[in-house]
DNA sequence: TTAGGGTTAG
């Protein structure tokens, strides 16, 4: 019993002909030429791996021919849920049928094999590309070691990387730069130096990632001198740093106190050539922030407008988790007030911080303003804001108010914990006692109710 | 295809 008619279930291959030509290309299978979405591809989507492989069957059997992309489409939906039988089977069929392939379906296999532990098949996947009617490019290799040595298990990337390949199948950058990546990870910097020559002896020359790897790696280690002197063989190499070169650069300065040579960094990189964006400028202002040199740090701000460098949300942030932990909260909210109109948005981290802030200061009026603005913008409160909200308003005596922001806390399904509830119920017994507030102990009353409501 | 940098919380 189908809902559909079978037309509707296996729309006719003439439904599918290019709208120009009315005709079936001669090489549909062609990896390259089947951008348009057919109905299987658009059906197949919402399926569970179990009922693609049997539609994928089904709208055979009933004539359709399927075109590489379903093939595809199928085999990267099977890989990514782990089916790895069916992914076999799927193979086999393209293989038996001699569809050419596009070296990117291994790629994604290869790369979802290895997530799922399963190194050997991933190996012999590799080995297998040219029995597909597909030429494997390093790609495939580098995708290979990559997710080996992503897992862990750079020896046996090590043997695949030995391994001759055939004398058209030459390493490029990206081999070399994937395995001087695996030795880093064990910490084997010397290895990491041979390897490069290597490269360098082999002719292979080296890219910004390449040293950005080195850089990085020796900035993490704080050994900044052999930073700096990777730095310089990339300018003798005729290679131009780019701007990840100079943040990690600049922030292994600044890690190692050097914060003058930092900001040089930032002006070196744009006497170079590379404007400095915003994330360089975010590099000083966290360094300033974390020295407690706050005025330096909203100089920057300035710095960066003038220079036509727009502040975005998380240098904001920056300084306003900065100016929260230095009991500042109120500069906080004036640069919070200020992103408005530089029309930059806050986020979730903003409000947070800004509330929890204010909330430390005991600014509770402002801190419930954020939380409504924080509301408004579809973001949520951590549990602790809400709680350090009601005490603080409770320990001030103003338990009204307490049972109002409870009471929009509750509506909006929002729970505090139990203490906070202890604190309100006691606050309000305290306001009322011998003169019983009858507001304050009926909304109390229904927010315990609602409570419940949200907790059953 | 490879690295990678600045915010909150977890």
């Amino acid at each position: 019993m189908h809902l559909f008619s079978k037309s509707q279930r296996f729309p006719l291959q003439k439904k599918f002909r290019h709208p120009k030509t009315n005709h079936r290309r001669k090489n549909a299978d062609e990896p390259k030429k089947t951008r348009l979405k057919t109905p299987f591809l658009t059906h197949v989507k919402t399926l569970d791996p179990k009922s693609a492989v049997h539609s994928f069957h089904e709208w055979e059997h009933h004539g359709y021919t399927h075109s590489y992309s379903s093939y595809a489409t199928l085999l990267y939906k099977l890989a990514r849920e782990h089916q790895f039988s069916s992914v076999h089977h799927i193979l086999n069929l393209l293989k038996t049928r001699n569809i050419p392939c596009n070296e990117c379906l291994f790629v994604g296999i290869i790369q979802h094999l290895a997530k799922a532990h399963l190194f050997e098949e991933a190996s012999q996947l590799f080995d297998q590309i040219p029995s597909f009617n597909c030429n494997p490019t390093p790609k495939s290799l580098n995708a290979l070691l990559n997710s080996f040595i992503d897992s862990d298990q750079f020896p046996d990337a090590e043997r695949i990387f030995r391994q001759p390949h055939g004398p058209n199948f030459r390493p490029n950058a990206v081999t070399y730069n994937v395995m001087i990546k695996g030795l880093l990870i064990s910490g084997d910097w010397f290895g990491a130096r041979k390897l490069f020559d290597e490269m360098i002896d082999r002719k292979i020359k080296p890219n910004a990632i390449t040293f950005n790897i080195l850089i990085s790696y020796l900035c993490k280690k704080g050994e900044l001198e052999q930073a700096e002197m990777v730095f310089e063989e990339i300018v003798k190499n005729g290679e131009a740093p780019n701007a990840t070169t100079y943040a990690m650069l600049m922030e292994g300065l600044c890690i190692d106190g050097k914060h003058h040579e930092a900001r040089k960094v930032m002006y070196d990189m744009e006497y170079r050539g590379c404007k400095p964006g915003v994330v360089h400028y975010a590099i000083l202002m966290k360094d300033l922030g974390k020295r407690r040199r706050l005025g330096e740090a909203m100089d920057i701000l300035e710095e960066m407008r003038k220079r036509h460098c727009k502040p975005d949300v998380v240098c904001y942030n920056t300084l306003i988790n900065f100016c929260c932990k230095e009991g500042k909260a109120k500069e906080a909210y004036e640069i919070m007030a200020g992103m408005k109109l530089e029309r930059c948005k806050p986020n979730a981290a903003t409000y947070r911080m800004a509330a929890d802030g204010l909330c430390m200061i005991r600014e509770f009026e402002k801190a419930w303003g954020v939380l409504r603005a924080m509301w408004r913008d579809g973001h949520t409160p951590l549990v602790h804001t809400c709680d350090n909200l009601v005490c603080g308003l409770c320990e001030e005596g103003r338990a009204m108010d307490a049972s109002l922001v409870m009471e929009e806390i509750s509506e909006r399904k929002m729970q505090v914990t139990a203490s906070t509830w202890n604190v309100l119920l006691v606050s309000c017994g305290g306001v009322s006692l011998g003169n019983v507030d009858e507001e304050v102990v009926a909304l109390i009353d229904e927010l315990v109710q609602c409570e419940s409501s949200v907790k059953s």
